[in-house]
DNA sequence: CGCTTGACACCGT
DNA sequence: AACGGTGCCAAGC
């Protein structure tokens, strides 16, 4: 495995700020990072070397779904976690997704 | 997640 | 440096 670049660093040290039972989204991610490319962030989880040092399934799409999970255990085990800090997902959507969002 | 289109950083070559 | 393929994607239909 390759070290990750800048930009991936930029985006595990961002979701590491992401505090229990809170979730954001890529946009805000990518934002954050001043980039377009959401999917890119997206990528950097995938290719995340670590595991639930950052917290990759507290991401989830800007309409409050879920969008995917690379990591072992599929989508399936995204929702597990996510439960697992009182974040409920209901038909790929998480309950009261505006209020556990968190903007930084 | 239904499917298609758009946009852009990432990675291997 | 450039190109092609790709993506826990976003927005629209």
């Amino acid at each position: 495995m390759q070290e990750p670049t800048d930009f991936q660093k930029r985006v595990y040290l961002l979701l590491k700020k992401i505090p229990k039972g809170r979730i954001t989204t890529y946009k805000i991610i990518g934002d954050m990072l001043g980039i377009k490319a959401y999917q890119a962030v997206g990528l950097a989880c995938k290719m995340n070397p670590f595991a639930p040092e950052v917290p990759c399934h507290r991401v989830v799409k800007s309409d409050g779904s879920l969008g995917g999970y690379s990591a072992s255990g599929g989508i399936k085990r995204k929702i597990a976690l996510l439960a697992d800090e009182y974040v409920y997902i209901n038909k790929w959507k998480i309950i009261d997704f505006k209020k556990k969002l968190f903007k930084f």
